[in-house]
RNA sequence: CGGGGCGUAGCGCAGCGGUAGCGCGCUUGGUUUGGGACCAAGAGGUCGGCAGUUCAAACCUGCCCGCCCCGACCA
């Protein structure tokens, strides 16, 4: 391709509205223009370099024995009632009606689809396990869409989902699509951590997430250095710090005048956080909620959801809590009636908590479980933070953010009980399949392997990723034995099978350098009169600091050479 | 949805009552020529939209729309 023919224009300001690397360096050389919030155009070069993703999921994919499959964007509202999904994703569904007014949905992820195509196929238990994939659009209304390609509304996304008969199956099945992704990201040139995710309200037990760490990254995750554990912050289980045990003593009123805050109670006592005891209110499904928490620690309204089976919690707004008769700023669990109370188990870590006494200006000292109260559910509520320690090995959590490249997940048997996708057993029962899903997102792949590999000067992507692999720039390319020899070149590097992109354009040595190390092709050559006198071409990869002189014929070696180091 | 910010030329921005500017990019001509060259002449704008105030609005007021960031949210 000739660069002066190619419908790619660099830019050499940063546009104002990135704020992240990969970005700013999409939007820079051209490759994505926004056309909403959250909805982009791909120029030739984003495209080239997203079917060069995509074919490496596939090759993967196929490796793995899935089988290729294309499900429609447009679908029945209808179906979506039957799984209970369309009351599950709210307003994240992009909803229509037809001309006969019939409702539709535009698919934000196909479980639903995929059930009924593998459903007509699957008869018995011979029939599996089967694993199929789409490389296809998806839609999602996300409330706030963000950082370029990272979190947008309409994306590419691979989806897989296996069946199985049982439980060892889908084990095995879910091991090869782990071992399929880690193929994928290493093949895309990016770091990925493999951590355990939440599982979220539908569905099993087993649910990992891929991470590129980053400080960009929206999630946080937690690892332990010692045994290797990781997990999202929202999953992670960790011990609770320990807090001075002690014989349980008589409650005690203490005035606390405009004390609000833990920090401020413990100030006013002299102790510390961990021997206090902190009221959070929520309302979760439209039901108030009393939330106990030793001080020392924050509530996850992740594992709060999952505890309590929710699907919508929102913390009370001030009203809420006035009208509920709690007392912000004071309260505690001790003397609560017919309000549901909920704690963290760390409640029980310790002794002679301080607490609200339930009046304003007041506090307990010496509160004690289960003496002084009893929660209607106790369970791992609290967000796991760095420095905290490892339920395994004791280790101390480091915690680092990141974006989520892949996730695998294993479903159970929600949709093809729902949806009665069942087989004949060998003892002739009919059992639902158990099924798994696996997912990428081709674009947000290609954002982090461009905010992954990237220099001041611009992208440095991988050549199994790259748009081209070779840049080639004639420099005074107005000379006619530049332009002849360049061409040459040009001819015989694509003949030799180079994906070449050749800046024939009648511009300054230092536009095509810089243009050349934006783009960041893994090979770059140079054509220019200097060096046409020895009858010589420069050849240099974007990564090392100098280039080499070779006979122009020997350019194609030369590049095939540099390409595989 | 809560909070903050921004919409003026393709990109980056200035102008903040007197009728449109700068840099980059673009066009033409000339001079240059190995890391974003120089000179000259040009092209390009319903100043996000609608209403209002005013002799006069990019500028003031109101409403709306769009976009960005933080948070909430995000099987």
């Amino acid at each position: 391709m000739r660069l002066s023919q190619f419908l790619a224009k660099t830019l050499r300001d940063d546009p104002a509205e990135a704020e992240t690397a990969n970005h700013r360096l999409m939007l820079r050389t051209g490759m994505i223009q926004q056309l909403a919030a959250g909805v982009y155009s791909y120029a030739p070069l984003a495209l080239r370099s997203l079917a060069k993703v995509e074919a490496i999921v596939r090759d993967e994919m196929n490796a793995a024995g899935g089988q290729e499959v294309k499900l429609p964007t447009l679908q029945p509202r209808e179906l979506w009632q039957q799984t209970g999904r369309d009351a599950a994703f709210g307003p994240d569904l992009m909803r229509l009606k037809d001309r006969r007014e019939r409702e539709l949905v535009i698919a934000p992820t196909h479980e639903e689809a995929v059930t009924l195509l593998v459903k007509q196929h699957m008869q018995s238990y011979r029939d599996l396990p089967q694993l199929v994939y789409q490389i296809q659009t998806k839609f999602r209304d996300e409330p706030r869409p963000r950082g370029g390609l990272v979190r947008v509304r309409e994306f590419d996304m691979k989806d897989a989902y296996s069946f199985d008969a049982d439980a060892d199956s889908l084990d095995e099945t879910y091991q090869r699509m782990v071992q399929a992704y880690r193929n994928i990201f290493s093949r895309c040139g990016i770091p990925a951590v493999m951590i355990e995710a939440d599982s979220g309200a539908i569905g099993g037990k087993d649910s990992h997430e891929f991470i590129m760490p980053t400080e960009i990254g929206e999630d946080t995750f937690i690892q332990c250095p010692d045994c290797g554990y990781a997990a999202n912050a929202e999953r992670a289980a960790f011990q609770r710090p320990p807090a001075a045990p002690g014989e349980p003593l008589p409650i005690e009123d203490v005035h606390t005048p405009g004390l609000k805050t833990i920090a401020d109670l413990v100030d006013f006592l002299g102790i510390t956080p961990e021997q206090t005891l902190k009221a959070v209110f929520y309302v979760v499904d439209g039901e108030m909620v009393f939330v106990s928490i030793r001080g020392d620690l924050e509530v996850n309204e992740v594992k709060l959801k999952r505890l309590l089976g929710a699907n919508e919690l929102h913390h009370a707004s001030d009203e809420e809590v006035e009208a509920a008769g709690l007392v912000a700023g004071s309260a505690s669990a001790v003397g609560l009636t017919g309000i549901k109370s909920v704690a963290d188990e760390s409640i029980y870590v310790g002794a002679n908590f301080a607490a609200g006494a339930n009046r304003p200006d007041w506090h307990m000292k010496n509160v004690n479980t289960p003496r002084d109260f009893v929660p209607d559910a106790v369970g791992d509520i609290a967000l796991a933070e760095a420095g905290h320690r490892c339920v395994h090995c004791g280790g101390a959590f480091i915690s680092e953010r990141g974006v989520e490249v892949g996730h695998v997940f294993k479903l159970g048997t929600f949709f093809s009980e729902s949806l009665n996708a069942t087989f004949l057993s060998p003892e002739g029962s009919l059992q639902p399949a158990i099924m798994g899903c696996y997912g990428i997102g081709i674009g947000r792949l290609l954002a982090a392997t461009i905010e992954h590999n990237r220099d001041e000067r611009g992208m440095r992507l991988p050549a199994s990723v790259s748009p081209f692999q070779v840049y080639l720039a004639a420099l005074n390319a107005e000379d006619a034995n530049v332009a002849a020899a360049a061409d040459d070149v040009y001819r015989k590097l694509t003949e030799a099978g180079f994906e070449t992109l050749f800046d024939d354009r009648a511009e300054s040595a230092g536009v095509k350098f810089n243009d050349a190390d934006l783009f960041g092709f893994p090979v770059r050559v140079v054509v220019s009169p200097r060096n046409l006198r020895e009858g010589k071409a420069e050849v240099k990869r974007r990564d090392a600091d100098l280039a080499q002189l070779v006979p122009l014929e020997d350019a194609p070696a030369t590049v095939a050479a540099l390409l595989d180091e």
